[in-house]
DNA sequence: CTGCATCCAGGCGGATACTG
DNA sequence: CAGTATCCGCCTGGATGCAG
């Protein structure tokens, strides 16, 4: 969803709710997430990152991203093409929130682990680990 | 989505997105501030507190929430019907999170309603902001 | 390499009516 | 008061093929 859509509507929605429409999705907050630790990311090198996602989903979340100024793109008019990705500075306002939430999650995932016992397969794991969990 | 459901392809998940699918939908996070803000709240409070909430995603927005341990339910059994709802120790270590991320809209807001130059019903507005935005 | 176009399924969430 | 039950539209996101 884009920003002025948003604004046109803004009247009958919250922050909260405002915040979860600009970084909800399923790829939005990994891909912030990816740019802030690994700096500026190409596009098949983010495709690569997020093993799961299709080209499409990749280019349709950059450009809503982009729209939305949280992300930076810049074209090199090279054959092969080149763009690499960055985060702007509002982008970089998010990466705190998206820390607190990722350090909640990790612990979430450790305690449901034990307790339920499940999640045995550990070399997955480590690959997810190494991954998404890099600091 | 069920905590158990996502222990079962956690392998393929990192936090972020695990994170996000615990806390993500259209009113998770709201709710829980909701229940921050002002404490303990009746079924019709918060159908009352958020206007544009349909009973049955009240009702299966709690029922998840619950299941995950994020609130707590606590039934009377009178006549009539009287069920209370809080925040869980668990759903509490989000708020801190949730107030990021709501200032951080509350600033992208101001700032977007400044450039673009809309969101002109300022009565309407305010509504919203008496709703959503109490501190 | 970095996309765009097209088609399609599943599920999220809405509307409405009914119940203990 | 606090939900259930049912039906259904839409939109997110997946799969595949093509293009500059």
């Amino acid at each position: 969803m884009k920003k002025d859509e948003l604004l046109t509507q803004a009247n009958q929605l919250c922050a909260v709710d405002y915040a979860f429409k600009r970084i909800g999705g399923k790829y939005k907050a990994r891909i912030l997430w990816y740019l802030d630790m690994r700096g500026v990311l190409r596009y098949g090198e983010l495709r690569r990152t997020l093993p799961d996602i299709t080209t499409k989903m990749l280019t349709q979340t950059l450009r809503e991203l982009e729209e939305d100024k949280l992300i930076l793109r810049k074209m090199y008019h090279e054959v092969p093409a080149k763009v690499e990705y960055s985060l702007s500075e509002t982008g970089q306002e998010l990466i705190p929130f998206i820390a607190h939430l990722h350090a909640w999650a990790k612990k979430q995932i450790e305690m449901d682990a034990l307790s339920v016992g499940k999640v045995k397969d550990e070399r997955t794991a480590a690959v997810c680990k190494s991954v998404c969990d890099t600091e």
